[in-house]
DNA sequence: GTGAAAGCGCTAACAT
DNA sequence: ATGTTAGCGCTTTCAC
């Protein structure tokens, strides 16, 4: 049925192998008028190399496994969709599984993308199975994108999230505040302790004083940032703007400004952290600052498909930034406004991006 | 390295055949006391089996595709997670890839899925090519997910639009309402039509006469919902409700009714369409009706495997409805609220499953 | 630069 | 019920 190599050796005259390295080594050493013949004939013949032949031959597959929670969580979407363009630019495909944030579903999908030939593996957000003795044995290249707890690790792409946080701030500051109140999320999350680390260094680098009683403890959700926001406003000295951690407190702290009968921005300033959908479409719109998911996963990709063609390697933490997207919670104006933030696809992709080894 | 078939089969003393249809097929008749003994083995030995041998000899890979417009678009991701949930329960794997809303991506995407030895492919929202010669060729097994422009055909899984639009009416209806405005998606779209069809019918149920200029075109967007709402608010006789048929343009409908200094839900009431996130965080919560996606891929993918399992059939196409979600701006009051709904993942699940060939 | 041939790990006839 | 064996389509030595 499905046209092979030997079909294309028997029309051509050739033999298999020399059809085997026309089609498969761009680069083997084979004469122009041959090569030429091939492609020909192999074009019209509408040849489609057989994969499962090629690999269970060459154990290689094109292919690369993703691991993640749950596709369905709001940075998962983007962050495939970098991977899945690297991987298309490279002719690999990506097969997805996902493990519900529960350790024996990760290993189980380890084990599923192992047996099933896959040649490297990009672990998404969470990935409670740094050692894991099958994984370490199969030797395969893998890559970690946004890992959320532990210690930092090689090979890995995370956000940089105190240059993004001291962005924030820094705006700001620029508008006239110094009362700037942080509410935090969980403790035991990198994004929480590298944002708390660059609000307070672009404070400390304006010469202005950290006060206590502005840092709020959070919990990312909207709920978290309506309690620390009526906290804030319980203050004997109010704060005059609030950057809160992600976007959802962002809100719930406009919320909560709102509820006491105020004004965002006229009379408190909010910032928000990782430009989600929504922040385009409540009102006021939140002026925040961009995870860069997308870029991630690229970046991420890019680094595992070299290990793959070079062999595995360990590299450093690549840490990527994203910019500020100034929108009505701020205060700033119309003047500042992006001019393109209506597609987001655009936007991930206008996406400053600097690899920094250190900083 | 990986330990195979002949390494059991030596372990074991019994041969390679043996071991294979243990570890294949357990359904082939070995003995008791020989197949406990090659699991055991088996097992004690770290058994994978390699699935481009298996796939190359057998046809079969286990491994279905699904070709989407977009990872990032709205339902992608929870249809994914039904899609991947059902796979996940059969010991499948899905490769995604993206088409872009381009025809030629889908067809470029068609190949490679093809070549990738893929024992079937879903289609995902948007559909070109309903006739891909070679898709025809392959004979795959497909199945058609929400197709949003052309003719019903068979072999797909839609939402039952018209149900839910008279859910939403009847609603309204209930609460007291008569005139209830409409505002529709682009003509061109199967979802306008057919929650168009359910608004109509449930008002005639009902006795309600139709008002044309109650009836107004959208474009799916916050903008086209606002401006809607205005052309609705300057009627001589505005409507007590708005019935939009999606999220977007019924925030957008809240906005425009707040920005004429009316309330929602006490001088207007809004319902929406497809329970997106955003509904259950903007002010005031949206009531709407569920969109099925996350169910709509399960069933998608059943009947997938069926006809891999069986051969390729043709099916009637299947409608899955999703049920209403009571929030703030019907003024439906406290009392009816949903139990759940900060969760998508179980609201997803919840949803109420109904196949009905015809209605 | 090209061809012949071995064999990747597995399944499925066929044989017993 | 179990074993023997051919071969899936491809890549890759090893010859020439």
């Amino acid at each position: 049925m499905s046209v092979k190599l030997e079909d294309i050796a028997r029309e051509t005259g050739f033999s298999i192998a020399t059809v085997s390295r026309v089609l498969a080594h761009s680069d083997y050493p084979v004469n122009q008028s041959v090569r030429e013949e091939v492609l020909r004939v192999a074009h019209t013949m509408g040849y489609k190399p057989n994969l499962a032949a090629r690999s269970l031959r060459s154990n290689r597959t094109n292919t690369i496994g993703i691991i993640v929670d749950d596709v369905m969580s709001p940075f998962v979407p983007p962050m495939v969709r970098g991977i899945h363009d690297c991987l298309h630019e490279n002719d690999f495909l990506g097969v997805i599984v996902n493990s519900d944030w529960d350790p024996d579903q990760e290993q189980d999908a380890i084990n599923t993308l192992i047996s099933r030939p896959v040649d490297g593996i990009i672990f998404v957000e969470y990935s409670h199975l740094v050692h894991s003795e099958i994984l370490e044995e199969s030797n395969k290249p893998r890559m970690f994108v946004h890992r959320i707890f532990g210690s930092p690790i090689s090979n890995s792409v995370v956000p940089d999230d105190h240059y993004g946080a001291a962005l924030a701030v820094r705006h700001l500051i620029s508008l006239g505040h110094s009362r700037i109140a942080y509410i935090n999320g969980p403790e035991n999350w990198h994004n929480s302790r590298t944002r708390y680390l660059g609000y307070k260094d672009e404070l400390e680098s304006h010469n202005i004083a950290l006060h206590a009683d502005l840092v709020q403890p959070g919990d990312w959700e909207l709920e978290g940032g309506y309690q620390a926001t009526r906290n804030l406003l319980g203050l004997d000295e109010p704060p005059s703007a609030i950057f809160a951690a992600n976007d959802l407190m962002a809100l719930g702290a406009v919320y909560a400004i709102q509820d006491a009968g105020l004004d965002v921005p006229k009379d408190m300033a909010v910032v928000g952290y990782d430009n989600r959908n929504f922040t385009r479409i409540v009102r006021p719109k939140i002026t925040t600052v961009v995870m860069p998911v997308y870029e991630m996963g690229r970046v991420a990709t890019e680094s595992l498909l070299e290990q793959i063609a070079d062999g595995r390697q360990e590299t450093e933490e690549i840490k990527v930034r994203g910019e500020l997207i100034i929108r009505d919670t701020c205060g700033a104006g119309e003047v500042y406004k992006a001019r393109d933030e209506l597609n987001p696809k655009t936007a991930y992709r206008r996406v400053l991006l600097n690899k920094q080894p250190e900083e």
